[in-house]
DNA sequence: GAGTCGTGGGG
DNA sequence: TCCCCAAGACT
Protein backbone atom coordinates (compact mmCIF):
# COMPACT_ATOMS: atom_id res chain seq x y z
CA UNK A 1 0.00 0.00 0.00
CA UNK A 2 2.41 2.53 1.19
CA UNK A 3 4.55 1.83 -1.77
CA UNK A 4 1.94 1.85 -4.61
CA UNK A 5 1.04 5.12 -3.21
CA UNK A 6 4.91 6.67 -2.77
CA UNK A 7 5.35 5.45 -6.74
CA UNK A 8 2.66 7.09 -7.80
CA UNK A 9 3.42 10.35 -5.75
CA UNK A 10 7.15 10.30 -7.27
CA UNK A 11 5.52 10.43 -10.58
CA UNK A 12 2.54 12.36 -9.90
CA UNK A 13 2.55 14.65 -6.65
CA UNK A 14 2.71 18.38 -6.57
CA UNK A 15 6.76 17.96 -5.35
CA UNK A 16 6.85 21.51 -7.55
CA UNK A 17 9.07 24.22 -5.43
CA UNK A 18 6.26 26.79 -7.30
CA UNK A 19 3.34 24.78 -5.89
CA UNK A 20 5.09 24.25 -1.84
CA UNK A 21 7.74 26.50 -1.90
CA UNK A 22 8.10 26.16 1.88
CA UNK A 23 8.58 22.26 1.30
CA UNK A 24 12.01 22.56 -0.30
CA UNK A 25 15.69 23.36 1.19
CA UNK A 26 17.11 26.77 0.89
CA UNK A 27 18.83 25.42 -2.24
CA UNK A 28 15.74 24.60 -3.73
CA UNK A 29 15.78 20.59 -3.46
CA UNK A 30 12.89 18.33 -2.17
CA UNK A 31 14.47 16.92 1.35
CA UNK A 32 15.99 13.84 2.11
CA UNK A 33 14.34 11.64 4.38
CA UNK A 34 17.42 12.86 7.15
CA UNK A 35 16.88 16.90 6.67
CA UNK A 36 15.04 19.04 8.45
CA UNK A 37 13.24 22.15 7.39
CA UNK A 38 13.24 25.48 8.85
CA UNK A 39 9.20 25.17 10.67
CA UNK A 40 8.77 29.24 10.56
CA UNK A 41 7.65 29.29 6.93
CA UNK A 42 5.75 25.64 7.29
CA UNK A 43 3.78 26.79 10.22
CA UNK A 44 2.82 29.90 8.58
CA UNK A 45 1.92 27.51 5.92
CA UNK A 46 -0.23 25.09 7.13
CA UNK A 47 -2.11 27.55 9.37
CA UNK A 48 -3.32 29.30 6.13
CA UNK A 49 -3.71 25.92 4.68
CA UNK A 50 -6.25 25.16 7.88
CA UNK A 51 -10.16 25.01 5.24
CA UNK A 52 -8.16 26.95 2.55
CA UNK A 53 -6.84 25.58 -0.70
CA UNK A 54 -3.55 25.54 -1.90
CA UNK A 55 -3.82 27.83 -5.16
CA UNK A 56 -5.47 30.38 -2.71
CA UNK A 57 -3.42 30.90 -0.08
CA UNK A 58 -0.18 30.44 -1.94
CA UNK A 59 0.14 34.37 -3.01
CA UNK A 60 -1.01 35.56 0.54
CA UNK A 61 2.27 33.14 1.81
CA UNK A 62 4.90 34.60 -0.60
CA UNK A 63 3.91 38.07 0.03
CA UNK A 64 3.79 37.35 4.31
CA UNK A 65 7.25 35.78 3.80
CA UNK A 66 8.33 39.29 1.75
CA UNK A 67 7.56 41.06 4.45
CA UNK A 68 7.64 38.67 7.75
CA UNK A 69 10.49 36.70 7.11
CA UNK A 70 11.31 35.23 9.97
CA UNK A 71 9.93 35.22 13.68
CA UNK A 72 11.58 37.64 15.12
CA UNK A 73 10.23 39.84 11.94
CA UNK A 74 6.62 38.70 13.32
CA UNK A 75 7.28 38.95 16.71
CA UNK A 76 7.94 42.66 16.20
CA UNK A 77 5.23 43.65 13.76
CA UNK A 78 1.67 45.55 14.81
CA UNK A 79 -1.52 43.65 14.80
CA UNK A 80 -3.04 45.55 12.09
CA UNK A 81 -0.32 44.57 9.53
CA UNK A 82 -0.75 40.87 10.47
CA UNK A 83 -4.33 40.96 9.83
CA UNK A 84 -3.85 43.51 6.26
CA UNK A 85 -0.96 40.69 5.35
CA UNK A 86 -4.36 38.20 5.95
CA UNK A 87 -7.18 40.49 4.27
CA UNK A 88 -9.00 38.14 1.75
CA UNK A 89 -8.29 34.55 3.25
CA UNK A 90 -10.93 34.25 6.05
CA UNK A 91 -10.86 33.03 9.11
CA UNK A 92 -9.12 35.72 10.57
CA UNK A 93 -8.30 34.73 14.30
CA UNK A 94 -5.78 32.09 12.47
CA UNK A 95 -3.60 35.36 12.03
CA UNK A 96 -4.38 36.85 15.61
CA UNK A 97 -3.29 33.49 16.99
CA UNK A 98 -0.46 33.28 15.55
CA UNK A 99 0.60 36.71 16.02
CA UNK A 100 -0.09 36.18 19.76
CA UNK A 101 1.67 32.50 19.79
CA UNK A 102 4.97 34.18 17.57
CA UNK A 103 5.06 36.08 20.68
CA UNK A 104 4.62 33.70 23.51
CA UNK A 105 7.78 31.08 21.44
CA UNK A 106 9.59 34.40 20.91
CA UNK A 107 12.45 33.50 23.35
CA UNK A 108 13.17 29.96 22.69
CA UNK A 109 13.35 28.02 19.29
CA UNK A 110 10.03 26.94 18.04
CA UNK A 111 9.12 23.13 19.04
CA UNK A 112 9.88 20.17 18.04
CA UNK A 113 7.05 17.39 19.62
CA UNK A 114 3.49 16.74 18.79
CA UNK A 115 2.64 17.92 22.91
CA UNK A 116 4.52 21.12 22.20
CA UNK A 117 2.64 22.32 19.26
CA UNK A 118 -0.09 21.06 20.08
CA UNK A 119 -0.15 24.17 23.37
CA UNK A 120 0.30 26.73 20.41
CA UNK A 121 -2.53 28.81 19.80
CA UNK A 122 -4.26 27.60 16.80
CA UNK A 123 -2.30 24.37 16.21
CA UNK A 124 -4.70 21.53 16.42
CA UNK A 125 -3.83 17.91 16.14
CA UNK A 126 -3.85 17.97 12.07
CA UNK A 127 -1.56 21.25 11.93
CA UNK A 128 0.47 19.80 14.61
CA UNK A 129 1.43 16.54 12.90
CA UNK A 130 1.90 18.42 8.89
CA UNK A 131 4.39 20.65 10.63
CA UNK A 132 6.41 18.25 12.41
CA UNK A 133 5.80 15.66 9.78
CA UNK A 134 7.01 18.13 6.55
CA UNK A 135 9.46 19.63 8.64
CA UNK A 136 11.50 17.07 11.01
CA UNK A 137 10.03 13.73 8.66
CA UNK A 138 8.54 12.80 12.36
CA UNK A 139 5.80 9.84 12.23
CA UNK A 140 2.86 11.91 12.67
CA UNK A 141 -0.51 11.58 11.54
CA UNK A 142 -2.73 14.06 9.86
CA UNK A 143 -6.35 14.38 9.50
CA UNK A 144 -7.45 17.21 6.84
CA UNK A 145 -10.17 17.24 4.37
CA UNK A 146 -8.42 15.39 1.86
CA UNK A 147 -6.94 12.47 3.99
CA UNK A 148 -10.44 12.12 5.62
CA UNK A 149 -12.21 11.62 2.01
CA UNK A 150 -9.50 8.94 0.68
CA UNK A 151 -9.74 6.99 4.03
CA UNK A 152 -13.92 7.09 4.04
CA UNK A 153 -13.47 5.68 0.32
CA UNK A 154 -10.40 3.38 1.05
CA UNK A 155 -12.78 1.88 3.90
CA UNK A 156 -16.03 2.49 2.67
CA UNK A 157 -17.07 4.19 5.98
CA UNK A 158 -21.05 4.41 6.05
CA UNK A 159 -20.29 6.47 8.84
CA UNK A 160 -19.62 10.40 8.99
CA UNK A 161 -16.56 11.44 9.56
CA UNK A 162 -16.97 13.70 12.42
CA UNK A 163 -18.71 10.64 14.42
CA UNK A 164 -15.54 8.38 13.54
CA UNK A 165 -12.91 10.39 14.13
CA UNK A 166 -11.00 8.25 16.33
CA UNK A 167 -11.20 5.25 13.54
CA UNK A 168 -10.26 7.79 11.09
CA UNK A 169 -7.13 8.90 13.06
CA UNK A 170 -6.13 5.25 13.87
CA UNK A 171 -6.05 4.17 10.10
CA UNK A 172 -4.48 7.58 9.45
CA UNK A 173 -1.39 6.75 12.36
CA UNK A 174 -1.63 2.81 10.66
CA UNK A 175 -1.07 3.91 7.42
CA UNK A 176 1.78 6.39 7.45
CA UNK A 177 4.98 5.26 6.49
CA UNK A 178 7.48 5.30 9.72
CA UNK A 179 10.57 5.37 7.39
CA UNK A 180 8.86 8.73 4.80
CA UNK A 181 6.47 10.20 7.08
CA UNK A 182 6.87 13.40 5.55
CA UNK A 183 6.84 12.14 1.58
CA UNK A 184 4.32 10.03 2.80
CA UNK A 185 1.65 12.67 4.35
CA UNK A 186 2.11 15.02 1.39
CA UNK A 187 1.45 11.82 -1.13
CA UNK A 188 -2.14 10.98 1.23
CA UNK A 189 -3.13 14.82 0.74
CA UNK A 190 -2.06 15.33 -3.15
CA UNK A 191 -4.03 11.88 -3.81
CA UNK A 192 -7.28 13.47 -2.36
CA UNK A 193 -6.21 16.64 -4.07
CA UNK A 194 -5.10 15.20 -7.33
CA UNK A 195 -7.13 11.84 -7.92
CA UNK A 196 -9.86 11.56 -4.56
CA UNK A 197 -11.67 14.41 -5.54
CA UNK A 198 -15.08 15.35 -3.83
CA UNK A 199 -17.08 15.11 -7.03
CA UNK A 200 -15.69 12.93 -9.92
CA UNK A 201 -12.81 11.07 -8.77
CA UNK A 202 -10.31 9.87 -10.93
CA UNK A 203 -10.21 6.15 -9.83
CA UNK A 204 -8.61 5.15 -13.16
CA UNK A 205 -5.38 7.07 -12.25
CA UNK A 206 -5.47 5.84 -8.70
CA UNK A 207 -2.41 3.56 -7.34
CA UNK A 208 -5.21 2.42 -4.11
CA UNK A 209 -8.11 1.16 -6.99
CA UNK A 210 -7.50 -2.42 -6.27
CA UNK A 211 -7.87 -1.64 -2.48
CA UNK A 212 -10.70 0.64 -2.27
CA UNK A 213 -14.20 -0.33 -0.82
CA UNK A 214 -15.68 2.43 -2.29
CA UNK A 215 -14.42 1.59 -5.55
CA UNK A 216 -15.48 -1.90 -5.13
CA UNK A 217 -18.85 -0.97 -4.00
CA UNK A 218 -18.82 0.92 -7.10
CA UNK A 219 -19.67 4.48 -6.07
CA UNK A 220 -16.91 6.29 -4.46
CA UNK A 221 -18.34 9.65 -5.03
CA UNK A 222 -21.18 8.91 -2.57
CA UNK A 223 -18.71 8.45 0.24
CA UNK A 224 -17.73 10.04 2.69
CA UNK A 225 -21.09 9.88 4.09
CA UNK A 226 -22.30 13.60 4.72
CA UNK A 227 -25.12 14.69 7.73
CA UNK A 228 -27.48 16.59 6.86
CA UNK A 229 -26.77 20.30 6.56
CA UNK A 230 -28.86 22.60 8.31
CA UNK A 231 -30.43 26.21 6.26
CA UNK A 232 -28.73 29.14 6.45
CA UNK A 233 -30.33 32.04 8.12
CA UNK A 234 -30.68 35.54 5.88
CA UNK A 235 -30.59 39.24 6.99
CA UNK A 236 -30.22 42.09 5.80
CA UNK A 237 -27.52 44.96 7.27
CA UNK A 238 -27.84 48.75 7.18
CA UNK A 239 -24.82 50.13 6.62
CA UNK A 240 -23.20 54.12 7.19
CA UNK A 241 -20.55 55.52 5.21
CA UNK A 242 -20.33 58.59 7.39
CA UNK A 243 -18.67 61.64 6.02
CA UNK A 244 -17.66 64.61 7.82
CA UNK A 245 -17.10 68.31 7.18
CA UNK A 246 -13.65 67.66 5.87
CA UNK A 247 -14.19 64.38 4.11
CA UNK A 248 -13.11 61.73 6.41
CA UNK A 249 -14.97 58.89 6.97
CA UNK A 250 -15.79 57.43 9.76
CA UNK A 251 -14.81 53.44 11.13
CA UNK A 252 -14.61 51.18 13.30
CA UNK A 253 -12.45 48.03 14.54
CA UNK A 254 -14.35 44.93 15.39
CA UNK A 255 -14.15 43.37 19.10
CA UNK A 256 -11.51 40.17 18.60
CA UNK A 257 -14.41 37.88 19.35
CA UNK A 258 -16.56 36.77 17.24
CA UNK A 259 -17.53 37.09 12.95
CA UNK A 260 -14.61 38.84 11.38
CA UNK A 261 -12.96 40.17 15.05
CA UNK A 262 -10.14 42.58 14.98
CA UNK A 263 -11.35 44.13 11.35
CA UNK A 264 -12.15 47.20 10.53
CA UNK A 265 -15.64 47.59 8.92
CA UNK A 266 -18.07 50.98 8.01
CA UNK A 267 -20.52 50.78 11.17
CA UNK A 268 -24.19 49.16 10.71
CA UNK A 269 -26.31 46.57 11.50
CA UNK A 270 -29.63 43.76 11.34
CA UNK A 271 -33.07 45.35 9.70
CA UNK A 272 -35.63 44.74 12.15
CA UNK A 273 -39.04 43.51 10.97
CA UNK A 274 -41.24 46.70 8.92
CA UNK A 275 -37.96 49.36 9.54
CA UNK A 276 -36.93 50.86 6.83
CA UNK A 277 -33.22 50.57 5.87
CA UNK A 278 -32.36 54.19 6.66
CA UNK A 279 -33.86 53.69 9.67
CA UNK A 280 -32.26 50.97 10.59
CA UNK A 281 -29.41 53.07 9.80
CA UNK A 282 -29.88 55.94 11.76
CA UNK A 283 -30.22 53.52 15.11
CA UNK A 284 -27.21 51.88 14.56
CA UNK A 285 -25.39 54.56 14.72
CA UNK A 286 -26.81 55.96 17.80
CA UNK A 287 -26.45 52.85 19.85
CA UNK A 288 -23.58 51.48 18.73
CA UNK A 289 -21.21 55.55 18.31
CA UNK A 290 -23.50 57.57 19.93
CA UNK A 291 -23.85 59.99 16.69
CA UNK A 292 -26.23 61.25 14.61
CA UNK A 293 -26.19 61.17 11.43
CA UNK A 294 -28.49 61.90 8.40
CA UNK A 295 -28.78 59.53 5.94
CA UNK A 296 -28.58 60.20 2.31
CA UNK A 297 -28.91 58.18 -0.99
CA UNK A 298 -27.62 54.41 -1.30
CA UNK A 299 -24.12 54.02 -2.12
CA UNK A 300 -24.60 50.09 -2.97
CA UNK A 301 -26.20 46.97 -1.65
CA UNK A 302 -24.33 43.43 -2.41
CA UNK A 303 -24.94 40.46 -1.11
CA UNK A 304 -22.41 37.92 0.78
CA UNK A 305 -22.35 34.26 2.08
CA UNK A 306 -20.61 33.56 5.35
CA UNK A 307 -19.80 30.06 6.48
CA UNK A 308 -22.83 29.77 8.29
CA UNK A 309 -25.18 33.35 7.63
CA UNK A 310 -26.12 35.29 4.31
CA UNK A 311 -25.77 39.02 4.60
CA UNK A 312 -27.38 41.70 2.16
CA UNK A 313 -25.87 44.89 2.90
CA UNK A 314 -27.40 48.07 1.71
CA UNK A 315 -25.15 50.81 2.18
CA UNK A 316 -26.15 54.21 2.48
CA UNK A 317 -24.09 57.63 1.93
CA UNK A 318 -24.38 59.26 5.69
CA UNK A 319 -23.70 62.85 7.00
CA UNK A 320 -22.68 63.42 10.39
CA UNK A 321 -24.79 65.80 11.94
CA UNK A 322 -23.63 65.52 15.80
CA UNK A 323 -22.05 63.33 18.47
CA UNK A 324 -18.35 62.36 19.28
CA UNK A 325 -18.47 58.64 18.38
CA UNK A 326 -17.65 56.28 20.79
CA UNK A 327 -16.33 52.70 20.57
CA UNK A 328 -19.42 51.59 22.42
CA UNK A 329 -20.26 48.10 20.58
CA UNK A 330 -16.19 48.26 19.07
CA UNK A 331 -12.90 48.20 20.24
CA UNK A 332 -11.66 51.57 18.62
CA UNK A 333 -13.34 54.14 15.96
CA UNK A 334 -11.83 56.71 14.01
CA UNK A 335 -12.14 59.35 10.87
CA UNK A 336 -10.02 58.35 8.33
CA UNK A 337 -9.10 60.24 4.83
CA UNK A 338 -10.62 57.73 2.26
CA UNK A 339 -7.27 57.65 0.41
CA UNK A 340 -5.93 56.14 3.52
CA UNK A 341 -8.34 53.18 3.99
CA UNK A 342 -6.19 51.12 2.25
CA UNK A 343 -4.03 50.92 5.69
CA UNK A 344 -6.31 48.92 7.29
CA UNK A 345 -7.67 45.55 7.50
CA UNK A 346 -11.19 45.16 6.01
CA UNK A 347 -13.61 41.80 5.36
CA UNK A 348 -13.86 41.10 1.57
CA UNK A 349 -17.43 42.84 1.80
CA UNK A 350 -16.16 46.18 3.13
CA UNK A 351 -13.55 45.76 0.52
CA UNK A 352 -16.34 46.00 -2.42
CA UNK A 353 -17.67 48.90 -0.02
CA UNK A 354 -14.78 50.89 -0.43
CA UNK A 355 -14.13 50.35 -3.79
CA UNK A 356 -17.31 51.91 -4.93
CA UNK A 357 -16.77 54.47 -2.46
CA UNK A 358 -13.67 55.71 -4.04
CA UNK A 359 -15.17 55.71 -7.84
CA UNK A 360 -18.19 57.84 -5.94
CA UNK A 361 -15.94 60.75 -4.76
CA UNK A 362 -13.92 60.52 -7.83
CA UNK A 363 -16.93 60.83 -9.84
CA UNK A 364 -18.33 63.75 -7.43
CA UNK A 365 -14.53 65.54 -7.43
CA UNK A 366 -14.95 65.71 -11.42
CA UNK A 367 -18.59 66.73 -11.93
CA UNK A 368 -18.06 69.31 -9.26
CA UNK A 369 -14.69 70.91 -10.95
CA UNK A 370 -16.95 71.01 -14.58
C1' DG B 1 -20.09 18.39 20.98
C1' DA B 2 -22.67 21.04 18.13
C1' DG B 3 -21.85 25.94 16.65
C1' DT B 4 -18.93 29.33 15.25
C1' DC B 5 -15.54 31.13 12.29
C1' DG B 6 -14.44 33.59 5.60
C1' DT B 7 -13.61 33.45 1.21
C1' DG B 8 -13.10 31.92 -3.46
C1' DG B 9 -13.32 28.06 -6.76
C1' DG B 10 -15.97 24.88 -9.23
C1' DG B 11 -19.92 21.95 -10.42
C1' DT C 1 -30.56 34.39 -1.34
C1' DC C 2 -27.56 27.62 -5.76
C1' DC C 3 -24.85 24.02 -3.93
C1' DC C 4 -20.60 21.98 -1.85
C1' DC C 5 -16.00 22.20 -0.35
C1' DA C 6 -11.26 23.45 1.12
C1' DA C 7 -3.97 21.12 4.48
C1' DG C 8 -9.38 22.72 11.04
C1' DA C 9 -9.39 24.98 15.62
C1' DC C 10 -11.78 26.59 19.38
C1' DT C 11 -15.74 27.13 22.51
Amino acid sequence: MRQQLLAWWEVHGRKDIAIKPWMFTTDGRWPEPNEDLSPYGIWIAEVMLQQTQLRVMRPYWEQWMLVLSTMQHLVAAEERQVLLLWQGLGYYSRARRLHQAARQLAASPLPSSLEAWLAVPGIGRTTAGSILSSALNRPVPILDGNVRRVLARLHGCLEPPQRAQASFWQWSEALLDPLRPRDFNQALMDLGALVCTPRTPSCQLCPWQSSCAAYAAGEPSHFPVQDASKPIPFQVIGVGVVLNEVGEVLIDQRLNEGLLGGLWEFPGGKQEPGEAIEATIARELREELAIEVQVGEQLIALDHAYSHKKLRFVVHLCRWISGEPKPLASQQVCWVKPEDLSGYPFPAANVRMIATLIDHLRADMLSQRS
